[in-house]
DNA sequence: TTCGGTGGG
């Protein structure tokens, strides 16, 4: 027999074969449920196979006669897009054909797709559009266990449907066992909601199917006695698996940025002094803010006789998947959004996880053997646990959620039915805010054209109103770019350990003395110009090229949308301009983004901490400013933020103070507390 | 004097 090397000789099947996975034995009940009930809970693992096998069962049963599709959304674009390829490989062919997927930016659909996959944001957006979804036959939500914003106002979306629509059918998948909730939302009505939560549960439309997951066992351990530090901790356990345990990876959940650098440190000092029982690590960071590049480390193997440590933050409980970690070592923390409606700030806190989270982070040590979790607190720490974290849409600010349910005609916002209803003073919050911004008319009913435009544009309610208010101050393609640079949560600007300085001197070369926002501007005209071109002009100025190409599609689709509106979009070519010329526009620039940002004014103190409007709150430029240790008098930001004991604002211009009374008169005036303006 | 979990259109 010849010789080979199994290596080189075997490429390993990217996919199980279809029939293997658990979700094929449950094929004939799965379709007789979906059959007679209009929805479908179907509790599955990671692994089940339910993603990819039902809309293929569904759509060799029929469910795609007469033209109609199979619409699978998921809450990320990377998952719509990864698992369209894969089932367009099993069904044999190209994607975008019978199957295909549609995320913001790419459409990878065509006449012919049967089974398509998106996200659930833009199917929400596409019931603006259709507001039935008549063109789907089945809906299947996936991980809607998450509870993401838009899954949950889908949901909303969808039972409303559903009274319509007997014929649809609805699928709600998810992972962990909050079925429960599902059930009930679908089958009681909301008006028996109201008087008693028992009395109108609707037989016969809700059911659910448990598919059996294929995971390998996970032992549980935790600590005995509580830990006063638990990235020492961490790093100390990390240390002990290494000398105690087998070979196989291992996967550490942190909370944030600092407390990983901290940790890469501490291991790098450990195996640089430490004798040989130390050797052999390779510590790897993982977190949204690294380049997609520095990202792509966490997959690649360790090399011969080392052991791959990820030091990772919650984007390694669902969204990347790392195989071949043996060991979680889980903190116990997770930093989560809260919303405070009085003062429209939003904090990011440190908070114990749920159960639901501590019970998925232990999963990611078991999908290729058996595995260990190492859980940072005591096992009664765990029973006290909430069972699920507070789902994110009563915690976050509502305004543009009121704005999109208004624009799907859905006028009574508060009576809408939620899967879990946000707290009135959000509400009333982000009411007041629209109504400010002329979105929604005295009796909050939506405006036309100035409201459903704003629900229409890809942005957040305060930069619609600005983009829409530009072609009056004579900015537009300026406030294009200012919007498409600000609407993604992140910073262009990146920098490795120890290159900070060098960062910040290379965003000096933008920087504009009226603030941010038009050195945002400075920054992107550059890149077109020479950034495009020059593949250093990036590396070389610290800026995140994927980042900027995001922004530069952004700023297309959000011209599209303008001139759908009939808003003139032509560019006036960039002739000469003197300095007169210059200032003036940017002073334009500075007054439209008062008309949308006239909420978000302060001022600075002598002591150089801003105030707000109202005098009760103190705030600080963020180190990342341009105004952070720089003179100003009045302002307005982008973002405010709290985080441990201080208040800070993002993304900063100087304005006049008179400006804001032209904007906003009644909002000003109005108000009594509004101390500080005439 | 110095900071930010994760998503989506």
């Amino acid at each position: 027999m010849a010789e080979f090397s199994l290596d080189s000789s075997f490429i390993p099947a990217l996919h199980k074969p279809a029939a293997l996975l658990p979700v094929a034995r449950y094929r004939d009940q799965l379709l007789y449920v979906i059959e007679t009930f209009p929805v479908t809970i179907v509790i599955g693992q990671t692994g089940s196979g339910k993603t990819t096998q039902i809309p293929q069962f569904l759509e060799r049963a029929g469910w795609c006669a007469d033209g109609k599709i199979i619409g699978v959304t998921q809450p990320r674009r990377v998952a719509a897009t990864t698992v369209a390829l894969r089932v367009a490989d099993e069904v044999g062919c190209e994607v975008g054909k019978e199957v295909g997927y549609s995320i913001r930016f790419e459409d990878v659909t065509s006449s012919a797709t049967r089974i398509k996959f998106l996200t659930d944001g833009l199917l929400i957006r596409e019931a603006l559009v259709d507001p039935l979804l008549s063109r789907y036959s089945v809906i299947m939500v996936d991980e809607a266990h998450e509870r993401s914003i838009s899954t949950d106002i889908l949901l909303g979306l969808l039972k409303k449907i559903r009274r319509k629509r007997p014929d649809l059918r609805i699928i709600i998948s998810s992972a962990t066992l909050q079925a429960e909730d599902f059930l009930d939302f679908f089958t009681i009505s909301s008006e028996g909601k109201a008087t008693t939560r028992t009395a109108d549960a609707e037989e016969g439309v809700a059911k659910i199917v448990s598919l059996e997951g294929r995971t390998f066992p996970i032992d549980i351990l935790h600590l005995a006695a509580p830990t006063e530090n638990y990235v020492d901790k961490a790093i100390d356990t990390v240390f002990d698996i290494h000398t105690h345990e087998g070979p196989g990876d291992i996967l550490v959940f942190l909370t944030g940025r600092e407390e990983i650098d901290t940790a890469m440190r501490a291991v790098s000092e450990k195996v640089s002094q430490g004798g040989d029982q130390y050797a052999g690590f390779q510590a790897l960071p993982l977190y949204a803010g690294l380049s997609s590049e520095e990202q792509m480390h966490v997959f690649d193997k360790a090399p011969e006789g080392r052991r791959k440590v990820v030091f990772s933050t919650n984007i390694a409980e669902a969204s990347i998947t790392i195989d071949g970690i043996v060991f979680v070592v889980d903190c116990g923390f997770v930093k989560l959004r809260a919303y405070n409606p009085r003062t429209g700030i939003e904090t990011l806190t440190a908070t114990p996880v749920s159960k639901a989270s501590a019970s998925q982070r232990a999963g990611r040590a078991g999908r290729t053997k058996p595995g260990k979790c190492f859980r940072l607190f005591t096992e009664d720490d765990f029973h006290n646990l909430p069972e699920a974290n507070t789902p994110e849409i009563q915690r976050s600010n509502l305004a543009p959620i009121v704005l999109q349910l208004k624009a799907l005609g859905i006028d009574n916002v508060v009576r809408f039915d939620y899967l879990s209803s946000p707290p009135s003073e959000f509400m009333s919050k982000a009411l007041e805010l629209l109504y400010s911004l002329g979105a929604l008319d005295e009796y909050a009913k939506l405006t036309r054209p100035l409201g459903l435009r704003m629900a229409e544009l890809a942005v957040e309610p305060m930069m619609a109103k600005t983009l829409l208010s530009a072609p009056s101050y004579g900015c537009l393609s300026e406030m294009l770019t200012i919007s498409a640079m600000t609407s993604f949560g992140g910073s262009i600007w990146f920098y490795h350990d120890g290159e900070q300085k060098a960062m910040e001197r290379s965003r000096r070369k933008f920087a504009a003395d009226e603030g941010d926002h038009l050195t945002l501007l400075n920054a992107y005209s550059a890149f077109v110009t020479k950034g495009k071109k020059e593949a250093r002009f990036c590396h070389e100025n610290h800026i995140n090229y994927k980042t900027m190409t995001q922004a530069v599609s952004i700023r297309a689709q959000l011209k599209r949308y303008l001139e759908r509106f009939g808003v003139d979009t032509s560019e006036s070519l960039a002739s000469h301009q003197g300095e007169s010329e210059l200032k003036l526009k940017a002073e334009n620039i500075r007054r439209c983004l008062t008309s949308g940002y006239f909420a978000h004014a302060a001022r600075m103190q002598p002591d150089g901490t801003f105030r707000n409007v109202e005098g009760d709150m103190t705030m600080h430029a963020h180190p990342s400013s341009l105004l952070f240790n720089r003179k100003a008098d009045w302002v307005i930001f982008h973002e405010v933020m709290e985080t441990g004991d201080k208040t800070f604002i993002r993304d900063i211009t100087k304005i006049e103070k008179g400006w804001l009374l032209e904007a906003a008169p009644e909002f000003y005036k109005l108000s009594d507390k509004r101390a500080e303006l005439p």
